[in-house]
DNA sequence: CTTGACCTGAGAGTTACTCGCAGGTTTATC
DNA sequence: GATAAACCTGCGAGTAACTCTCAGGTCAAG
């Protein structure tokens, strides 16, 4: 299966598979003609990267999370001290974006009463 | 006034005033020894920046702004596209955070459940 | 006159891609 | 078999808004 086509079924960019080989988070074989050659097991590490960073983790922790798994650890007990440090900050970071949202919403609605600044 | 004395005054990093400065949104003079020189019109100029990036504009947008500005237009009109602009994005970045912070504490709860993984 | 605390511009590092490039490969067409 | 279109590759650079580090210059105190 080559890049493109790990892509497509993934429904990501094809440069994001190849974002994910620079960083060694993907580690796809080469075919003769030196075209990368992902195989089931590559399917399977590119489905949890994308779960792990729709729940907030960083390609970093992800990183962690797969050698983790890879050196025969369980993943649980790094992958929820990691979670609960993101869901710290996410939670944060969204007390902020509310925050900003507001102060947008009401700086839309003063500018609307005024007839022309 | 020198960059370390406008940074503590305005409680910012001295870095992101050299950064401003960098940019082009601020411009300084140099005294004798060619040490920045801000002077009241930079104070004020700083003062805009920081108003204008807690109400989510770019440093992009505050460069237009200022430039409009100095070059005697109003910025309003300008101003309500770019905040209305801004304020959608915003509106949307919160959705996706809010959508994430769930996706979080249910992983986060979800592994409480299990006593050791 | 030396030490230490400043200042400067310039360059690199951060996150997670995304795009563009030059050069090699494969496939379809003539 | 030649050629063109459509792929593929690694690598470098660009994005936003800082933040940090560096070498080299300046200044006040002892």
């Amino acid at each position: 299966m080559k890049a493109s086509e790990l892509a497509k079924r993934f429904a990501v960019n094809v440069n994001t598979v190849r974002h994910y080989v620079r960083s060694g988070l993907l580690t796809p074989g080469k075919d003769a003609s030196g075209y990368h050659s992902f195989g089931h097991e590559e399917v399977r590490r590119l489905s949890f990267i994308l779960r792990a960073r729709a729940l907030g983790f960083t390609l970093d922790d992800i990183q962690q999370l797969l050698s983790d798994a890879t050196q025969g650890q369980s993943h649980c007990p790094h992958a929820r001290e990691l979670i609960e440090l993101r869901l710290r900050e996410a939670q944060e970071k969204l007390i902020n974006m509310q925050a900003l949202v507001k102060r947008m919403e009401s700086a839309v609605e003063e500018w609307k009463k005024l007839p022309d600044c």
